[in-house]
Formats: structure tokens, C-alpha cells, sequence
DNA sequence: GATGAATGAGTGTTCATTCAT
DNA sequence: CATGAATGAACACTCATTCAT
């Protein structure tokens, strides 16, 4: 017998990703993702249960590229300040050359899918981040505020700062990113 | 000839944002919406050109009462500070009132329908705050950058934490948005 | 606004009597059969539910067509034996004129499908016939059985024997008739 | 070359009924059955030419196991009246041990499928019987007409009183297949 | 012999939209 | 203005069957 073939199982994947970024998650059909993966229609169900089982799975694999990405070269014996501006630069990184991704997130986050994943498995990955949060907290280095808050100052920013679409008329270099690092870390700080 | 009957493009309004917001933008048909509406599919076509159109204006609409509410009680003879303050509670009192409709633009925004509407459409309801934004840098109130990344950190983390979702584990309270606003200031000013 | 048009659901009506017939149930597609009845495969979902519902309401018609035929003339006032055999010659009229009726009948008796409908449903119609039985039972002109067993060689003999399967060889006429309502009789009468 | 595994033939003929059984004719496909039976669906396809040479195969491999069951202890020295008894309780007990094996041919013989199937091929095992049949006619112990008639009121009525489904108010026990003989026997005896 | 991967053609069903009233 | 009937095109998904191993 033929063995699943990882080639197809990628095709896929990057086909789902494409499509949802070129004609948005409405419009996004199962036999236009076959086609763009120049696969069959049937294919896919090989791979994925179903539409939804298809999409939830791309959702959870970019999120854990993302997390990767973000959590380079970390270090928590570093002063907090520096690992978190590693982050912040990693996030910038990732999010220009992987927008795409990106965009997928916030339309997937942005639809009753969301629903089906466990926000706790996505957390789970960012676990350092959250730990040494924690501990700067207790070391009275930034603002005795719940995680969310934090994270709304942190995170979200970030994101859509970095996120291609705000930065038509505004374009990102070292000095913006490091400019909004300040912000960010104004925020927070005690 | 019979004037359009405004109570039914009101029926439609509404079941468009509920519809949207129950079962999502992906599974928000025009004949699921007519009935929610208690209307013919065929009677949102006197109002709509189609389908597309519907969900821009109903878009459209929202961001006007949105942008109405957080501007109410806007009086640039005070101080920056209150201005922005006033702003603020007014973005709460909004999401915690009206979720659904910040569900539906969130959803809007991260579809490829949002290209059809002119960003600038949008912001010229927001004008006012940019002015005193842009009054506030002069003033070296303010940290003097790009006005997308001032936005960042006031608009968005209001959104993110007004948002319902986030507060599953959080609850808001005059406290929390306090505390937020203490973080979005603290980013900002000089 | 259109109305329902009687002729649509009459054509999808004997489409789909016709399709099971040359097909069988296997192989009777939603999309076959509109294709019979000159009607879009979505014009039939206005008529009907869904495909099930359209084989148990065509089923259902067709035993309400079958009980009315075969009662035709019923006079309870008559001696139980010629109502029988009016019974009997009614049986082999519409199985002759209608086979295909009868053939979807049993095509639908023996699928999954036949337990979606009460049988009770179906026997109603057949309350004349069982009541007069029962008052034959009484008078002791016919055996003291339960009404299972007389069905089962007064209905179905005539059933296998009308069906134009079985008639290959055996060319059914008035005189066959006759010798099978004589088993018949013989066979119930005490 | 392996031989071919018996053990897997047989698995896939009780599969196939099983399921035939279970979800019907209509529903029952090839990977649901390869499924059932613990095997690829590419195996079925060693065994059999197709699912309908699946189908039909099963189809006469049980028709021969009833006929032999049927037949059982069939003696032509004994009177005629005994032979049909025997047959007679032979029939009720194969219906009540082999339910299933009774469905799947209902279901098969109602379906063009069973224009696939020679009658000759089927009839000829239960030769023994015609011609007993015959021989009463000749010594003018039962009726003189066609075959089918006499078949119409001896072997139908069995099946249809012993399928299950039929029974679920009247109990079957030897008093009602007692009853039910003396009809069949009082239906074509002189 | 046996298998799971692979697929084009088909399934039942819903879609956005138009039409006749 | 308002409607439900009507539809071709598309939907998600499964089918019988073949292929490479």
C-alpha cells in the first residue's frame, strides 16, 4: 500500500492558509483548498475528519509555530526588561514573515471555531512568558495587575502594530518597533 | 408608492448582528437572516443589493453607533486627561452593553469584506479624538509617535479587555478599568 | 409571490414512483429524480424536507391510494364472502393497473426506512376489512386465528400472485383469480 | 501464491448482511462493510468482481443455505401432508435462528439487483419439493393449479408469519405455526 | 494475498438570487 | 412594497474503485 505522503499533508496545510488569507474564511470551500493543494477533494478527508477538523488543526499548528517563534533565544536568567524586548522583537520578526499566518489566527479567533479550542492548549505554550511575568510581578519590577491586563498591553499591541494591514501609511523599522517597545513597557512597569 | 418601512430594515439590522454573532459569519445565510427577521429572503433584496452590501452597512452602522457612544459627553475644553478618561469608560460601557455588536465588527474587520469599506470612512467618526491626540503631542502631553501606535495602546486594549471573552476569569469592575487606563496612560504620557 | 404549483408535486411525485421502479431505492438520487420531473433538485426541498421525507409521503400516498382501491364498492351489508371476493378482484385490478405503485411498496417494506412510519398509520385504512373479519371470526363462518395469520393468506398470496414478477409464466386471469381466492377461502373458512 | 483465506470470506458474507441488516441496502457500502469486517476495502475487491457481485453472491450463498435448511430431514418416501410439515417447522425454525439471513433477502428481492439472479439458478434447490408438489397434484391429493398459486399460499405465508417483525404482538409458538399449517394445508388440499 | 492511500464522480442539501404575483 | 416559489451553482462529504507497495 501506499504510505501517507507528507508532501500532500503540507500542500494542504499552506493551500488552507492561502485561502482563507485570499478569500477570507466565508469563502474558503473545501474543493478550492483541494484544488489550490492540487489534491482531490476526497484527500483531504484522508488527513482531516472533516472542514472543521481541517481548519482547527491549521489554527493549532500555526499557533505553535507562533509560540516558537516567539519564545526564541529565551532566557530567563536574562533581566526581565531584555527578555521581554527578545519577545517583543521576535513577535516583529514573525509577523513579517509570516503575516499570512497571522491573519489567519485573527480571522479563526474571530469565529464561532474559536470555540472548539481549548484556550488552555494554546496558553500552554507560552507558559515561560507567563512565569516570568509572574515573577517580575513579585519583584515588584512592573504593575501588580491580573495577567489580561498585561497581556492586552503586551501582546495585542504587538500584534497589530506588526500586523501588515495597519502599516500602510506607517512604516515599520527598528525605531517604531523600539518606540512601541517603550510604550509597552511604560504600561507595565512599576 | 409605499415608503420602505424602517421597522423592517430595523428586523433586518438586528437579525443580521445576531444571526452573525450565533452561528458566525461563515454559516449567516440571507434566507437564516430573512427568517430570524421575520421577512422574506427576497424582501432584504429591496433594501440591499445583495448579499455583500447588507453586511458592509450593517458594519457601517455599528461603527457609527460605536463611535457615537464613545465620543458622548466629548468636550475638548478639559483637560486631556479627562477627555481620554471619559473616552475610556464610555468604550466599556459600550462592550459591556453592546457585546454582540463588537462581535460583529471583530468579525467584519477580520474578513476580506473589510476591504470594501474605505478605512477612512470609518476613522472621520473618531476625528475629534485624533485631533486632541495631535494637540496632546504638541503639548508634549504625549509621547510624540506615529498615531497608529498610540492607538495601540489606548483603542485595542480597551477592546481586547472590554471583550467578553477575555473575561471569563477577570471580573471588570471600576477597579480593573482603572488599572487598565492607569497601564494605557503610563504608556503614553511624556 | 408564485404559489405551489399542484403539477410540480404531482411530476415529483411519479418521478420518483418511476425511478424506483427502473432503479431500485439504491440508487434513486435526489438528483435523479428531479431530473425526471423536469424540476431543479432544490425545488424538491421546498415540497419536501428532505429526501426521507419524500420517499415516506410518496409511500404513504400510495397506501392511501391502494386501501381506497382496494375498498372500492365495500358494503358491509353483503354476506362476508362476496366482500372478500370484491376485496380479492380489487386486489388484482390495481395491481395490474398500478404495479409500479405496488413495486415501491415493497421496495420501501423492505428498507429501514418502512420503520419511519407507524404501521398503525397505515392500517388505519384498513379498519373496514379487519372489523368484518373480526365479526366473521364471531359468526364463526371463518377460523378463530389471530388476524396476522389471515392477512397473511388473504393479503399477501394475492399480493405475490397480482405482482407481475411472479406472471411471467403464469398468464393471471379471470380463472386464476378464481382458483386463488378458493385457496384463499379454503384456507380461512371453517 | 497464498491461497485465499477462508476465514476473511466468511468475515466479509457476515459483514455484509450485518450491515444490510443494520443501515439497509441503500446505506451499506463497500468501505462500511470492509469496516465491519475487520478488513481493507481493497480485499473485498480479491473476492469479488464488485459490490454487486458481493451482493449477489451473498445473496445465493444464503438462498442455499435456506433451501438446505428447509430440505432438512426431507423424506419422499413419507406422506405427502408429513413432508410439507416438516418443511413447514423447518421454515419457521430457520426464520426464527436466521433472521438476518430472511431480512437480506427481502431487501435483495425487492431490488433490480435481483434481476441479476437466474430464478432457475434459485428454484432448482428446492426441486425436491416441486416435485412432490406434482406428484400430490397427479394422485389428486391437492389442488390441480399453477405452481405459483400453491406456492403463493405455502411458502409466503410462512415467511411473512415468521419474519419477526410481524410477531411482535402475536407470539410464535408451535399452537400458531399448528394453526398456520391447517390454513396452508386446507388452502390447497382437495 | 493484502492493504491503506488516492481519486473523479457522485451524494444529499443549502446557497444567493430572481421571478411572478 | 412584499412575498414565497423556483433555480443553477455550489456546498461538505462519501462513493466504488484502483493503485503502489
Amino acid at each position: 500500500m501506499r504510505i501517507k505522503d507528507e508532501f500532500k499533508q503540507d500542500a494542504i496545510f499552506n493551500a488552507t492558509v492561502k485561502m482563507v488569507n485570499e478569500i477570507g474564511f466565508v469563502s474558503s470551500s473545501v474543493s478550492k483548498i483541494a484544488q489550490q493543494a492540487n489534491v482531490s477533494p476526497a484527500t483531504i478527508y484522508i488527513y482531516y475528519k472533516n472542514k472543521e477538523d481541517l481548519l482547527v488543526s491549521v489554527y493549532i499548528e500555526i499557533k505553535q509555530r507562533m509560540s516558537k517563534a516567539l519564545l526564541k533565544n529565551f532566557d530567563d536568567t536574562q533581566p526581565f526588561r531584555d527578555i521581554l524586548y527578545n519577545f517583543w522583537l521576535n513577535g516583529f520578526e514573525f509577523a513579517s514573515k509570516y503575516g499570512n499566518y497571522y491573519q489567519y489566527t485573527e480571522q479563526f479567533a474571530n469565529s464561532p471555531f474559536s470555540e472548539l479550542v481549548q484556550n488552555s492548549e494554546i496558553e500552554k505554550h507560552f507558559e515561560p512568558l507567563i512565569r516570568i511575568l509572574q515573577k517580575a510581578i513579585e519583584q515588584k519590577i512592573i504593575k501588580n495587575v491580573p495577567m489580561e491586563i498585561l497581556t492586552a498591553f503586551i501582546f495585542y499591541p504587538m500584534m497589530i502594530i506588526a500586523n501588515h494591514k495597519i502599516c500602510k501609511t506607517v512604516k515599520i523599522n527598528k525605531q517604531t518597533i523600539d518606540q512601541a517597545f517603550l510604550l509597552a513597557w511604560d504600561a507595565i512597569k512599576l
